[in-house]
DNA sequence: GCAAGGTC
């Protein structure tokens, strides 16, 4: 047998799970294993040629995340469901993991930040001119209202000089290769796709043989894959054709920085698609054209900075163009600034039509969609790319979190309250930070698996004990939350008005 | 039924 499936510890282990339970008699311990990741021709024939021995210790490291995950998963979860039956004899689909609760945790110290959010009055004070000028005054957020007044007044009726002129060229290195958060997080900026409904068109372009495989979490785009083979296949399509002319000789792409060990990051094939829907059309074109300018020049950046003193008090505005087109002409999805320079020099004098005093107010921190949020876990490096869309829409499912820009209900914030009392290192990262170093440790021949596996079934037999102990306080509080997540206004005979769901569909 | 990982 030959074991090839991806170069990964999850890869690993279910290809060395399909050796030994469906391959017959000690078949794991008799296969090779090939060692590729891209999938290639040469890749492929390179590895069958070299194989290498199955990795015992990504085998056992894969087995002890998954009954780790197990251990904590199921019995927490199941254990704040007993909670609420034991108080209130209802039945409500409750959840927690090492994935999802630091991540709907991530959401509740957001919203406890929103609501926590005391909005200070601030002034803007700005000048206007020709030249469609609306000029800052320097010091921007003026929170001292006496001091926008006086600045205001001092400035009524009065103009302006110039008194510095600063244009400055900046470098705009090509963006980098699609892994697929940042595919997902940029067709949520540039067509409103939901990072789910960017991974099923990917998935179906790379079913299609249009793209590759979507979930990568690489930024790399090896020299195997040949470039210009991909190239010369794009070239057949007009649009493309006219993009690909402009490329240098050679074909050096701007990569990033992550890697993954069992896949390149997101490229066309070069086989061009036929009747794609409309949303595959524009995820497709997207992954072309990135894939283009990822291997075009540098674009420059010009901007002007112009100072004003207007009565002793110093204004600013700037305009921004851009001087070199480079990768941005081949990528249609980025808007570029193409401001108005205007002509004027230092000791110029300009004319203020008026000064205006805008009121604002600060604002809270922004609330999380989806998208920002899949950027934050990947950050965090909390699930895989596969995962993360998953898990959003599990917090969705549970009645944790609502709407569009992720609001936290009552519920979500006190499963939160409830985990960080009783199994604080769920809340946060530690757990997945407690299991890498665990698992470092594994391949390092300093702890077996049946010792980590030892360790977390004392630490969940603990945990366990501590909310069965306040088991009926912590199922009344649960499910009254739930109800209070379930309010949808008032009734006419004075009570609450709750949304129910059937048990049979849940709807 | 509850997790998280993987696939299509």
């Amino acid at each position: 047998f030959v074991h090839a499936c991806d170069y990964d510890v999850e890869g690993t282990l279910i290809g060395y799970n399909a050796l030994k339970y469906a391959c017959g008699n000690n078949a794991e311990a008799k296969a090779s294993r090939m060692k590729f990741s891209t999938l290639t021709k040469k890749d492929i024939v390179e590895a069958y040629n070299h194989m290498i021995d199955i990795d015992l210790h990504q085998v056992d490291s894969g087995i002890a995340r998954h009954m780790l995950d197990y251990y904590f998963g199921m019995n927490i979860s199941s254990a704040l469901m007993k909670a609420v039956r034991s108080s209130s004899s209802s039945r409500i689909s409750l959840s927690a993991g090492r994935v999802q609760t630091p991540t709907l945790s991530i959401l509740v110290d957001r919203e406890k930040e929103i609501q926590s959010f005391i909005p200070e009055p601030y002034w803007q004070i700005k000048a206007k001119s020709d030249f469609d000028i609306i000029a800052n005054h320097v010091e921007d957020k003026i929170f001292d209202e006496e001091r926008a007044k006086r600045i205001f007044d001092e400035c009524q009726g009065a103009d302006a000089t110039v008194t510095d002129v600063n244009v400055k060229e900046t470098i705009r290195k090509p963006p980098i290769p699609f892994n697929l958060g940042g595919l997902q997080s940029e067709a949520h900026s540039v067509f409103g796709f939901s990072p789910k409904r960017t991974q099923v068109a990917a998935q179906n372009l790379y079913v299609g043989g249009y793209t590759s495989y979507p979930r990568t979490s690489s930024q790399k785009l090896p020299e195997s894959l040949g470039f210009k083979e991909i190239f010369a296949g794009l070239l057949k399509d007009e649009e493309f054709r006219k993009h690909i002319a402009d490329l240098p000789a050679k074909l050096k792409p701007n990569e990033g920085k992550k890697e993954d060990a069992a896949h390149p990051a997101i490229h066309p094939t070069g086989v061009l698609p036929s009747n794609l829907s409309p949303d595959e059309e524009k995820i497709y074109r997207l992954i072309v054209y990135r894939f283009i300018s990822v291997f075009s020049e540098d674009s420059k950046l010009e901007t002007m900075k112009v100072d004003l003193n207007v009565n002793n008090e110093e204004f600013v505005f700037t305009r921004k163009r851009v001087s070199h087109e480079g990768w941005l002409k081949h990528y249609p999805f980025k808007k570029q600034e193409a401001d108005e320079f205007t002509p004027l020099k230092k000791g110029d004098f300009l004319k203020i039509h008026e000064i205006i005093s805008e009121e604002k107010e600060t604002k809270p921190p922004a609330r999380y969609n989806e998208a920002s949020l899949i950027k934050e876990l990947e950050k965090r490096e909390l699930g895989t790319k596969a995962t993360r869309a998953d898990i959003i829409a599990k917090l969705y499912d549970r009645k944790y979190i609502d709407g569009k820009k992720i609001e936290v209900k009552p519920l979500g914030v006190h499963i939160i309250d409830t985990l960080k009392q009783y199994c604080k290192n769920l809340t946060s990262e530690e757990l997945t930070r407690e299991f890498e170093r665990e698992l470092d440790c594994l391949s390092a021949d300093k702890i077996t698996k049946e010792e980590i596996l030892a360790n977390g079934e004392k630490e969940v037999r603990s945990i366990l004990n501590d909310i069965s102990i306040n088991q009926k306080e912590i199922g009344s509080k649960l499910y009254e939350s739930y109800q209070e997540s379930n309010v949808v206004g008032e009734c006419s005979c004075g009570g609450k008005l709750l949304k129910k769901y059937s048990r049979r569909n849940k709807q």
